[in-house]
RNA sequence: GCCGGGGUGGCGAAAUUGGAAGACGCAUCAGCUUUAGGAGCUGACGCCGCAAGGUUUGCGGGUUCAAAUCCCGCCCCCGGCACCA
């Protein structure tokens, strides 16, 4: 069936123009696949139902945007071509030719002319004139600092991209490793970032994810002077109170002011190897919650505690973060856990300065860990007595007034880290002179193409392969001519999917990113749908990326995506995630073959609840088969005939069909596509029994809600009954209020709470005449026998419980 | 450890301003029809019981005429973060 539609979307059926009379536009995005060579259930679980929805809206009188592309470029893409021996650009455009293909399997309304890849020198053009945009606003630099280093992909990799201490991408090692890089200062944007959070209509956990990884936490910077010296330590605490407490200071083992102090240390070499061994542990080692701490006092060197004065010694330990806060801390160790047992452990003094209650007695109480609750202040001088949160404010406001402390809002959230010593991907749009030093390439002569080069290979001492080019390296200084020497360095591939929602609005455009005009007509996108391992990767890049744009003024709206869905996970029939090895996976190719691509749509819609996934049931799918095989078969059994046999079932079936129609268009709305798929065969099972007096304009009804999940199918049978129209093209049903509602209904008989009886009664039924009714019911009157009726309670058109 | 989400038949799941638990579908069983392929139709189908009836939403309490739904305590599963000072 539908051979003849086999090929729609191909035709240009489903080309967006940028604006229709009398339309609102709609911006339904899918998150765009990477080109890994198959397009895999899960791509489907996501694009199929997404389908659905912008069918729906496109049925609901809206101009719907709904465009498919490749996020070409990266590791995962890299890697899989090495391990082929293929060159990584082969590799990737053989597999988007096979994408496209499945792709179009699915079914989708795709404006395929408006495809984008980022690979395509025409794409990543704006990809590097978005990063000259943002180093113009002083939001990108270059370091060298530690960074996280993939032994096996030889590249250094964003904080995002580190798991646990392993390589996202391929789950190796990561260590640190000192390197030049690029970064993007995304933690201009934290605040920013954190609080628009609020108004996006996004899954909550999604929205506490990012929450989580920005990390706002609000305390106080104090200075902790360094006797003999000028130098001080600086420390931030979110616990300001417990300043008297403070029986020691630790700094990072990479902090500057070891290098600082120097020789001023009596154990300088100690100190250096203890630093020089903390570098060399990955950063899963070095959070090892269960690992002991360690550590190693500066000898000769004291800090003096601001507040009181007291000397207190000085430790480097790996258990302080070089990267948070300032890399110091003050140290309390009854009132912090890590303190309390680096302080057993090193037998430092244990000074308890908060009490759960005011004026404590704590002659016997020996702490056994830390107490990390506020309380009262005690043995704090003049704050003793204080409330936690008062005694915070109190103090800094006096260390404040001594030029040594200071409110302070710190994150969690660091520099987005973009450069990447691989092949595959956007050169980085920088070159280097001796005379003028990092100079930005001119816009004009934008793309930096990445050359074709044969040895794509990762090196091991830590440059990209682009290094060995001379071709590509030798350049002539933009400032003032002289020859100079490019960046060799690509970007991370999330700098390529951080904008590629604006291209889709004008994707061949050559003067800019995308026409302004263009951008206002569909941006921002009005639902982004894709899986929520993108959580804080790519959805708070974008955010970023937006923001940055926005305040340069290239966009008028600060936010890429109002609202958000994700679809769940499809596991394997074994429960287990899908893998090769496993033997488990699912493949969509072959499940079109035998089904049909409709059978399939449908199928994922009725699964389960959209954002849910789970274990892949291979029979389940029978059951829309036989559906849809059903649908196919009434269609050529319905009586064309407009004349209601039978009246009462007749009506019947209207008000099922109306009810059909609410609930169809409420759930699809709210994403609830198996409600839907159940409320539309509810309805067929209707339709299927009372066949002889089906009205053929209510089938066609039938048939217009079908056909966002079977529109192979259900184009096919709208055309053999006569339409020479397309169905996607028709108006979405509506229905009427008045028809849905019922006349009698189930009166659900309760005594003492429990269901006894139900008898059919006309709705508005009031409570006397329910309740003579129901006390005539021969059950009931059995039950109840000679018993006495305490209380009678009646739920209108609903239940009656009598209590005895 | 912290932050989310969840636990309902053999299975996927419905039902949430508290009001019939298990819609819809899969699997299974019986019958019809075919008697060859995961074909079609009709019916049964939470559990115990021949039945009347009893019982049932992870476990234990509570509130209520009435709890899958609200409250308290506990157990388990999934996802994320994790020495963030």
């Amino acid at each position: 069936m539908a051979k003849n539609l086999n090929k729609i979307g191909e035709n240009g059926i489903y080309k967006v123009k940028d604006k229709i009379a009398g339309k609102k536009n709609f911006y339904h995005l899918v998150m765009f696949p990477y080109p890994s060579g198959d397009l895999h259930i899960g791509h489907w679980y996501n694009f199929a139902p997404a389908d659905v929805y912008a069918r729906f809206k496109k049925m609901n009188g809206f101009n719907v945007l709904s465009p498919i592309g490749f996020d070409a470029f990266g590791l995962p893409a890299e890697n899989a071509a090495i391990k082929r021996g293929i060159h990584p650009k082969d590799w990737t455009y053989k597999n988007i030719k096979t994408m496209m293909r499945q792709l179009k399997n699915i079914g989708a309304i795709y404006d395929w002319s408006r495809k984008i890849i980022t690979s395509d020198p025409d794409y990543y053009k704006w990809t590097q004139w978005i990063f000259l945009q943002l180093f113009k606003s002083g939001l990108v630099y270059r370091r060298k600092a530690p960074a996280n280093w993939c032994l096996k992909c030889r590249t250094v990799l964003a904080n995002e991209q580190v798991i646990e201490g392993k390589c996202e991408r391929c789950g190796s090692d990561v260590i640190q490793k000192n390197i030049e890089q690029w970064l993007f200062k995304i933690t201009d944007y934290a605040e920013e970032l954190l609080k628009d959070l609020d108004g996006l209509d996004w899954p909550e956990k999604t929205k506490t994810m990012q929450r989580n990884w920005i990390g706002r936490s609000e305390g106080a910077m104090i200075k902790f002077p360094i006797s003999d010296s000028e130098e001080f330590i600086e420390v931030f605490t979110t616990r300001a109170d417990t300043v008297f407490g403070a029986t020691y200071a630790v700094i990072a083992p990479e902090h500057p002011l070891i290098g600082a102090l120097g020789l001023k240390i009596r154990n300088f070499e100690e100190v250096k190897k203890y630093a020089a061994e903390a570098a060399k542990k990955s950063e899963l080692q070095r959070t090892d919650l269960a690992k002991e701490k360690t550590g190693v006092k500066l000898e000769g060197i004291e800090a003096i505690n601001p507040l009181n004065g007291e000397k207190i010694p000085v430790f480097s330990a790996d258990y302080v973060l070089g990267h948070y806060g300032t890399g110091a801390v003050m140290a309390v160790p009854a009132h912090d856990q890590r303190d309390f047992e680096f302080a057993t452990r090193y037998n430092l003094a244990i000074k308890q300065v908060i009490t759960p209650q005011i004026n404590a007695d704590l002659r016997e109480n020996k702490l056994n860990k830390a107490f990390e609750e506020d309380g009262y202040l005690f043995a704090s001088g003049e704050f003793t007595g204080l409330k936690s949160a008062e005694g915070r404010k109190k103090i800094v406001e006096r260390l404040g007034k001594k030029g040594l402390g200071s409110g302070k809002v710190n994150y969690k959230l660091r520099d987005w880290l973009v450069s990447r010593q691989r092949y595959w991907g956007a050169p980085i749009p920088i070159v280097y002179c001796d005379k003028c030093g990092i100079v930005p390439v001119s816009e004009k002569n934008l793309p930096i193409k990445l050359p074709n080069v044969k040895n794509y290979l990762p090196t091991e001492e830590g440059r990209s392969p682009l290094a060995k080019s001379e071709k590509f390296v030798k350049t002539k200084c933009p400032k003032c001519g002289s020859s100079a020497k490019r960046e060799t360095d690509t970007m991370d591939t999330f700098v390529c999917s951080s904008w590629y929602y604006l291209r889709y609005a004008d994707p061949k455009n050559s003067k800019r990113f995308a026409d302004p005009k263009k951008i206002k007509a569909w941006l921002p996108v009005d639902v982004y749908i894709g899986g929520a391992e993108h959580s804080v990767l790519h959805l708070l890049y974008a955010r970023f990326f937006t923001k940055a744009l926005y305040d340069m003024g290239f966009l008028s709206f600060k936010e890429p995506f109002l609202k958000l869905r994700h679809q769940g996970i499809i596991l394997g029939p074994d429960g287990q995630k899908m893998s090769k090895s496993r033997g488990n996976v699912i493949d969509p190719d072959e499940l079109v073959e035998k089904f049909g691509s409709d059978c399939v749509r449908m199928y994922l819609c009725f699964m389960g609840p959209y954002d849910q996934g789970g274990p892949w049931n291979p029979t389940g799918i029978l059951g829309i088969k036989r559906f849809l095989e059903r649908v196919y078969r009434l269609t050529f059994n319905i009586k064309r005939s407009n004349i209601d046999i039978g009246a009462s079932e007749a009506q019947k079936l209207k008000r099922i069909l109306h009810q059909t129609v609410k609930k169809t268009t409420e759930d699809i709305e709210n994403f609830r596509f198996n409600t839907a798929v159940s409320s539309l065969m509810i309805l067929f099972n209707e339709m299927e029994k009372n066949f002889e007096i089906l009205k053929f304009s209510n089938f066609e009804i039938f048939l217009k809600l079908l056909s966002p999940f079977a529109p192979y199918l259900t184009e096919d049978l709208w055309r053999q009954l006569g339409n020479k129209k397309l169905i996607h093209r028709e108006k979405w049903p509506i229905y009427d209020p008045k028809l849905i509602k019922e006349e009698k209904f189930e009166l659900i008989i309760q005594i003492n709470g429990k269901m006894r009886e139900k008898i059919s009664v006309d709705c508005g039924v009031s409570q006397k005449e329910a309740e003579k009714l129901v006390l005539e019911q021969e059950k009931v009157k059995k039950i109840l026998g000679d018993q006495r009726i305490k209380k009678i309670i009646f739920v209108p058109d609903r239940l009656i419980n009598i209590v005895i």
